[in-house]
RNA sequence: GGGGCCGUAGUCUAGCAUGGAGUGGACGCCCGGCUUGGGCCCGGGAGGUCGUGGGUUCAAAUCCCACCGGCCCCA
C-alpha cells in the first residue's frame, strides 16, 4: 500500500479496491468489472439478504432489461427524475427503432406492467418478488468504484398489498432486514429514519433509509425502502375485487440494495495495510500459511496444514491453504492482510513439534497460540470476536460524528471541522432545505422515525422548527 | 452546475517548456540459481498503435483542436 487511510483518503480507497483484487475500470465511463474476490463479497452479501428475503414471504424473478419509453412515462414524477440519467436504445442494427428504449435505471414500471398487470383478485395479493440484476444511471461527474458507477449490481424488492397498511409495513419489515445485514453482517451502525421530501425516491410517497458515516466524514446512503402508496397502481391499472365485490386499486413498495455497500466496508473497515473484511462477508475467513526452513521439515508442515484446512472447512469455515511455493510468507502475510482476510494461520516446524496453531487477527494484528484440540473453538471465537470488534469500533465513530447545533453557524462550523451527522432543527419547507444545501453541501439525510425534540428555530429561515433531521454530505 | 490536473511496457514514473531514431528508472512478468517466522538476494531475458482521431511541420510522445477515459477542488 502506497497511501495512508488517515492521509490521502480517496487514493487509498482507489488502491484498496485495485490491490485487493475486488474490481477494476471496464472501457464505458464510469463502469468497473468484478474480480472474483470482490464478486465473492458480493454473494456472500446476496446469500445473507436472500435468506432473509425468503424468510420473509419474498420469491426471486427476472425482469429485462429494456424498457419501452411510454411505460417508463407513465408515472410522471418518476420518468422527470430518472430521465436525465437513462441510457437510451435507439437502434436495432442500422434500423432506427419505432420507440425509444430505456435501460433500466430501476424497474418499477416494467414490474407493474408485467406482475401488476395479471391481477385479478384479493386472492392473489400480496404479490412479494425481489429481483437481483444489474441497474443502468448514467453518471457524468465523480464516479467511484462500488460508490458512484454507471452501472450497478443491486436487488430491487417489488410487492403489492390489498391495503395501505399492509404496504406500510412491509416497508418498515424490509428496511429491517437491511438494517439486521448492514449491521450484523456487514459490521456499519446506521441511523435508520425517513428521507425528505426533496431526497426521496421520485414517484414515493415517502421514503425509508439507512445512513451511515464513513471516515472521510462523508454519510452514504446504505439501503432504502419506499411507500409507494397508490402512485404507481392508479396509473398502470393495478387493481382487484375485493371481498367486497368492489375493485379496489392496490397500494405497493419497493426497495433496494446495492453493491455500493462494498464501497462502505472498505471505507468504514479498512486500514493502511488495506481491507479488514468482517468475517460475516469474507470469502476467506482463515488462509493457512505454511513456513518451513529445511526441506525435510516440508513434508511435515504441509501435512499439518491440510489437517488444519480439513477440519477448519468440515466446521463450515471458508479457509484456504496458500501452499505457494513462489513467495515466502512474509510475502504472504502482507499479500492477505491486503486482501482483508479476518484471520490467519501460520504452521511451521514450532507449531508442528508443540502441537498447536498461531493465529494472527486482522483487525488487532495481534497473534495468539492455541493448541490443536482447541482449533476449531478458538477459530469460531475469534471470528466472532473480530465482528463484534469491528462494529464496537465502527459504531463509537458513528456516534463521535453526530453533532447537535442550534444555528447555521454551528452547523458550518461542525461540518467544516468534523464531518459526519448534523443534528438540527429546521422549519420541514423544501425551501430551507435547498437553501441549506446550496450554502453548505448538506442535505436531510434522516428524520428520524420517532421526531426528536426541536433544538431552535428553524436554522435556516428562523421560523417555528417542526422537524429535527439529520444533516450530512453525501457520496 | 463551475474550475483544475492527468493519459508513455502489466503497473508507477522520467522525457514534453525549447519538435529531431521508443531514450531512461522502479515494481511486476519469464528463465536459472539462492531462499522461506513480515513484501529476500544474484544473474539473464521478454515486453511499446507514447489513450483515439485530425491538424501544423521536412520531422510530433512533445505544439494545436476534437473526442474517449481517469483524478482532484469548489457549489
Amino acid at each position: 500500500m502506497k497511501h495512508k487511510k488517515s492521509e490521502n483518503f480517496s487514493e487509498w480507497y482507489l488502491e484498496v479496491v485495485e490491490e485487493a483484487g475486488l474490481a477494476g475500470y471496464a472501457p464505458v465511463k464510469g463502469t468497473i468489472y468484478l474480480l472474483p474476490y470482490g464478486y465473492e463479497i458480493w454473494e456472500l452479501i446476496r446469500s445473507h439478504l436472500d435468506r432473509r428475503f425468503r424468510e420473509t414471504g419474498h420469491r426471486n424473478a427476472f425482469l429485462p432489461v429494456l424498457i419501452p419509453e411510454s411505460l417508463l412515462r407513465k408515472e410522471a414524477e418518476h420518468f422527470k427524475g430518472f430521465t436525465p440519467e437513462v441510457f437510451w436504445v435507439t437502434h436495432s442494427g442500422d434500423d432506427p427503432l419505432g420507440e425509444r428504449l430505456a435501460v433500466r435505471p430501476t424497474s418499477e414500471t416494467l414490474f407493474y406492467a408485467t406482475f401488476g398487470a395479471s391481477i385479478k383478485s384479493w386472492r392473489e395479493l400480496p404479490v412479494l418478488v425481489n429481483f437481483w440484476n444489474s441497474a443502468l444511471r448514467a453518471e457524468i461527474k465523480s464516479t467511484k468504484p462500488f460508490i458512484r458507477t454507471s452501472e450497478f449490481l443491486w436487488q430491487e424488492g417489488h410487492t403489492i398489498h390489498a391495503t395501505k397498511e399492509e404496504a406500510e409495513q412491509e416497508v418498515m419489515r424490509m428496511l429491517n432486514v437491511y438494517r439486521e445485514v448492514v449491521e450484523e453482517k456487514l459490521a456499519i451502525p446506521v441511523l435508520a429514519g425517513y428521507k425528505s421530501e426533496l431526497e426521496k425516491f421520485v414517484g414515493a410517497v415517502y421514503t425509508t433509509t439507512l445512513e451511515a458515516v464513513m471516515p472521510d466524514g462523508k454519510v452514504l446512503q446504505m439501503a432504502t425502502s419506499h411507500n409507494l402508496g397508490q402512485n404507481f397502481t392508479v396509473p398502470f391499472e393495478v387493481r382487484y375485487l375485493g371481498p367486497d365485490g368492489q375493485m379496489h386499486y392496490a397500494w405497493s413498495t419497493s426497495w433496494g440494495l446495492s453493491w455500493r455497500v462494498i464501497g462502505a466496508v472498505i471505507m468504514v473497515h479498512g486500514d493502511d495495510r488495506g481491507l479488514r473484511l468482517p468475517p460475516e462477508i469474507a470469502p476467506i475467513q482463515v488462509v493457512v500459511i505454511p513456513i518451513h526452513y529445511r526441506d525435510e521439515e516440508r513434508a511435515a508442515v504441509i501435512e499439518k496444514c491440510r489437517e488444519v484446512v480439513r477440519r477448519l472447512s468440515e466446521a463450515g469455515i471458508r479457509v484456504h491453504l496458500d501452499d505457494r511455493t513462489e513467495y515466502t510468507p512474509g510475502w504472504k502475510f502482507n499479500e492477505w492482510e491486503l486482501k482483508g482476510v479476518p484471520l490467519r494461520a501460520e504452521i511451521g516446524p514450532k507449531e508442528v513439534e508443540g502441537g498447536r496453531v498461531t493465529l494472527a487477527r486482522r483487525d488487532t494484528l495481534t497473534r495468539v497460540t492455541v493448541g490443536d484440540g482447541e482449533l476449531v473453538d478458538a477459530v469460531r471465537s475469534l471470528l466472532a470476536e473480530i465482528q463484534r470488534s469491528l462494529y464496537e469500533a465502527a459504531k463509537k465513530f458513528l456516534l463521535e460524528h453526530i453533532t447537535e447545533v442550534r444555528s447555521l453557524e454551528e452547523f458550518s462550523r461542525a461540518l467544516e471541522e468534523k464531518g459526519g451527522f448534523i443534528k438540527a432543527s429546521y422549519c420541514g419547507s423544501r425551501e430551507c432545505e435547498a437553501a441549506i444545501k446550496e450554502l453548505t453541501g448538506a442535505t436531510v439525510r434522516v428524520i428520524p422515525f420517532e421526531p426528536e425534540p426541536i433544538l431552535s428555530k428553524c436554522i435556516y429561515c428562523g421560523g417555528e422548527a417542526r422537524v429535527t433531521a439529520y444533516f450530512g454530505r453525501a457520496y
